[in-house]
RNA sequence: GGCGAGGUAGCUCAGCUGGUUAGAGCACACGACUCAUAAUCGUGGGGUCGGGAGUUCAAGUCUCCCCCUCGCCA
């Protein structure tokens, strides 16, 4: 039994995910966590809000509530549609928590005491009204190239210009509108991570198995341009994690924050120590998922994230754990995922386009989504969600294929032999030739998990449930039944025992319908298969079931063009 | 403008370090079956692998140029 460390890229708390991001870390860690544990092995599976940061200030004021506040309403909003989606997170936690606030101030200090931290005087843009300094995308003016009159601080989005602040004409903050803006010195703290640059280099490098996608992106950063840069990692904001040694001050640092890329990633760790005090474990239990000087040497880590954040993954957040010089656990495997697409046109968070985790789960059940995101993860390239696409898919593949196999063959018991598995007769050389490929495909399927190819896993998986149709179509035992009852009989127990496995090999992919698989079959024994002809004979003759209802049903023309229409424009 | 990722059947995508007639699912056509959610199973048609040049006995797979899409950055 391996000991196995996930971790999604925790979503920022200001707003409702939408599918694109769920498919791009959230839902992929999942499957993993799932299979892995089905395996048999000990998983701890960890995500959470990432809470700190100037959208979440301004998302609660637009609210009209207290950050605070705000933020744990979302919390507790992004929790349930995790548990909506059956993400298994042994713990969802936030990066607000003391844990997290204790741990970033610890990590801060240990750079600092190893020599990684500099204290850098800059100019930035301050806003008497708003009595808050600016990031440079909340200041917004004319733009000096075109005249566009809602060019940000950073970009005129009408031009494209690069802009610096002090380039527009009439500044004015983005959140109250006041011009009234002064240029102030402030000082900051900055992650020396040129100091560092020759040891992540030396890192990635080693990495020899991962995707293109991640070392491409973690090398073109090291190398491009003046290849890597220091970074500030502190912020003049009220609402984070003070910048603090451990309680203590730090001299020059008044009401600063870390910056919220800087401690996102330590709520992780933070994460887990918080599955702890949840569940009443000690300080010892956490630490042997993180702590390779206290049992973490054996524990596999891999996380999930979507592209854009790969950078922090790969660079920062190593050069933050390696500056510490302490034995923490570092990543072994990052799985990246490009974007997800809608319908020709991006999935939008600011803009409110495509199809988010509440609406989806409005709409259909759990897991409808998770199949259809999960076949065609965008693994390899950015994919394209269309609702003909979904509905084909959903429709053939769990309606027909899977949905359609467990009924016919429930049936058929059921109306020939009644509700428990037939006795007497035996299996020919059709159930010979099944249990063979099932043999194979099902040790392919194992290993497109381990590897965490997604769309191939989910291929196999699929051709898995055809093999089940091809048998009954070929053995035939609705006229093998008018002669020779028995071997009728045997054919049905054989079906019967597929749908356990189906179950069991599924769960991973789709939780709810394998557990109403399972629940039919009068089955708790879910371990995973070893050898295919024993694991179909679990079910012995004699043993009830019951003939569920409809496993999944079908999309209907009026309602997939239903949904198109309502989901066509952007969220109000 | 620089960098990165792509451009393979109508659609969504596989094709590793170059090597038998380029694959899968869906869609389409035909056939089989009737246990089942008009479901299932089989067979078949369909691609000059973005364009051009080159290397090679051999290129979707390597090199160069060009075109197009997407993303990131200046």
């Amino acid at each position: 039994m391996a000991r196995i460390l996930i971790t999604s890229a925790i979503p920022y708390i200001n707003g409702i995910k939408h599918l694109g991001n769920l498919v791009g870390s959230q839902l992929p860690a999942d499957l993993y966590a799932r299979y892995m544990r089905g395996r048999g092995h000990e998983v701890m599976f960890i995500c959470a809000t990432d809470e700190h940061g100037t959208p979440a200030e301004l998302a609660a004021a637009k609210a009209g509530k207290p950050v605070a506040e705000y933020c744990a309403e979302m919390w507790q909003v992004q929790s349930d549609l995790a548990k909506g989606f059956r993400l298994s997170f042994d713990h969802f936690g936030r990066s607000s928590s003391a844990r997290n606030h204790t741990l970033t101030q610890h990590f801060a200090k240990k750079l600092a005491e190893n020599g990684f931290i500099e204290e850098v005087t800059e100019s930035q843009v301050f806003s008497v009204a708003d009595n808050r300094f600016l990031p440079d995308r909340y200041i917004e003016g004319t733009c000096p190239n075109c005249g566009y009159d809602k060019a940000r601080g950073d970009q005129c989005e009408n031009c494209t210009k690069q802009l610096d602040p002090t380039d527009l004409i009439e500044p004015r903050s983005a959140i109250s509108g006041s011009t009234e803006l002064e240029v102030r010195e402030t000082k900051h703290l900055y992650l020396k991570q040129k100091s560092l640059k020759g040891e992540i280099e030396a890192w990635i490098d080693s990495q020899q198995d991962w995707p293109v996608l991640t070392t491409s992106i973690a090398k073109k950063w090291l190398h491009d341009g003046d290849g890597l840069q220091d970074r500030g990692i502190t912020r003049d904001l009220s609402w984070g994690v003070p910048v603090q040694f451990e309680g203590a001050p730090w001299t020059g640092m008044d009401g600063k924050v870390f910056y919220v890329w800087f401690d996102a990633p330590i709520e992780y760790i933070a994460g887990t120590a918080e599955w702890a005090d949840a569940n009443g474990k000690t300080e010892a239990d956490w630490e042997r998922w993180w702590r390779t000087d206290k049992g973490a040497e054996d524990v596999r880590y891999v996380q999930f994230m979507g592209k854009d954040n790969v950078p922090f993954h790969t660079l920062s957040f190593p050069a933050t754990i390696m500056g510490s010089r302490e034995p923490w656990k570092k990543v072994d495997y990052i799985k990246s995922f490009n974007y997800l697409n809608y319908d020709g046109g991006q999935f939008s968070t600011s803009q409110g386009r495509g199809v988010f985790m509440d609406q989806a789960l409005s709409i259909l059940p759990a897991d409808y989504w998770r199949w259809w995101l999960l076949s065609h993860a965008p693994e390899n390239s950015d994919s394209e969600f269309t609702w003909e696409n979904f509905q084909v898919s959903v429709n053939k593949d769990l309606a027909d294929v899977l949905g359609n196999f467990v009924s016919r063959i429930t049936k058929f018991c059921r109306s020939k032999f009644g509700e428990a598995l037939p006795e007497g007769g035996q299996t020919g050389e059709r159930a010979q030739a099944l249990i063979e490929e099932l043999e194979a495909r099902v040790r392919v399927y194992e290993a497109h998990m381990e590897a965490m190819e997604i769309r191939k896993a989910a291929t196999e998986l699929r051709a898995i449930w055809v093999a089940g149709n091809e048998y009954l179509q070929s053995a035939a035992p609705w006229s093998v039944f008018k002669e020779d009852p028995d071997r009728a009989a045997a054919m049905v127990r054989l079906g019967l025992n597929l749908v356990r496995l189906y179950a069991i090999l599924s769960e991973p992919f789709i939780p709810d319908a394998s557990a109403t698989m399972l629940k039919a079959m009068g089955c708790g024994d879910k371990s995973w298969p070893g050898p295919i002809a024993e694991a179909l004979t679990a079910l012995k003759p004699g043993h009830a079931f019951e003939t569920p209802d409809v496993l999944f049903a079908k999309i209907a023309d009026e309602d997939r063009e239903d949904w198109q229409k309502r989901f066509s424009g952007v969220r109000a």
